[in-house]
DNA sequence: TTGCGCGGAGAACGATCGTTCTCTACTGTA
DNA sequence: TACAGTAGAGAACGATCGTTCTCCGCGCAA
């Protein structure tokens, strides 16, 4: 038999995978117990209910966002690069074949109404990005409220790129966050 | 009995509400028949398909849409201005008290996988969003990569805000825009 | 070898959904 | 009054979903 750390990771990867590809509702447990290969009994036993597996699943996905971008900003020498990093990633990543926007966005657009434990598990995610931002920001010497103002782009590049197929919203993103950058470095000084 | 306009407009504008409060597939043809106040048989004369119904919900959505952008710009003077009344728009719009974020971009994350009517009823609106803020953008005299970096920011605030639940994400929008809209004006002369 | 406990496969259950069908009541005409 | 046509109310149908239960086979102690 598998262990359970290795089941409780089969599950939440296979169905993080069906629930961004074709969205949470769409996809039953019978479908996750498939792709997983953990038998029902087994996925209950690790999770009380569905919507305790699409809370584990988006923790996963809050993982993987994170090291992503850490990974991104490793490459940069200055704040300023760092921040810029943000939309090289999103670039990356709207470009992968099987991008289908923001996981959290679309969970909390099918969801957000019905599950109060969906919906606080995104605001913290989004809260947590807000946050990175914010720390990026002072590091740069920027003012405080530049930071919202560049979050906002990132999340606007996501929306933009889902729905149009095209990964060119994270180029005019970045861009706008150079004219953004600039412009609080000429008051600055 | 109820001629055909009024009976497709009452369940059009009863769908339009409970799709948006409690997402599309959360709601069954009963309770939009319940709300309507019209047969479910009259309403599958009206409506081939609940696919069809959203997809004509969506189509609503535009005009309603268009409509309040429309007036809204109609108080601004300069082009600037009526590029500025964007945000404002999504201001008051983001304090209803039954805000729940963008229903195009709500409905493309749970449904986009599935269904292609909606995909292309998302992207059409949001096309001609796009659309108009090039629009605005030249009768402003800016260069025309502006608009796709302000329509990135109309985007990014409205899940920034239907995520926090807040109406913050209007006001940094708009300021990151004015500061586009200057060091753009800047560049120009 | 025998008995036991546990896990896998998937059938079963109750609820709900989209869609269709049945039955009844009403309207207008001769 | 008798009749044809239509629409409303909601029962019915088949499918699917989340969740639970049953049955079977395997590994291990004595």
């Amino acid at each position: 038999m598998i262990d359970e750390k290795t089941a409780r990771e089969n599950v939440i990867r296979a169905a993080d995978e069906l629930f961004y590809a074709h969205g949470v509702q769409a996809v039953g447990m019978d479908a996750v117990r498939t792709a997983a290969g953990v038998s029902l009994k087994r996925i209950y036993s690790l999770f009380a209910s569905k919507d305790e597996l699409i809370v584990a699943v988006l923790h996963h996905r809050t993982e993987t966002w994170d090291n992503g971008l850490a990974g991104a900003a490793e490459r940069a020498t200055t704040a300023r690069e760092r921040i810029l990093t943000i939309f090289d990633f999103l670039d990356g990543w709207f470009r992968e074949p099987d991008f289908r926007g923001c996981a959290f966005i679309n969970a909390h657009g099918e969801l957000g109404a019905s599950s109060s434990a969906v919906t606080g598990a995104v605001r913290a995610q989004k809260q947590a990005f807000q946050e990175y931002v914010a720390r990026l920001v002072a590091d740069a010497g920027a003012p405080p409220a530049l930071a919202p103002q560049l979050a906002i782009l990132a999340e606007g590049a996501q929306t933009t790129a889902a729905i149009s197929g095209t990964p060119d919203a994270a180029r005019h993103a970045r861009a706008a966050a150079e004219t953004l950058l600039d412009a609080a470095a000429r008051v600055r000084g």
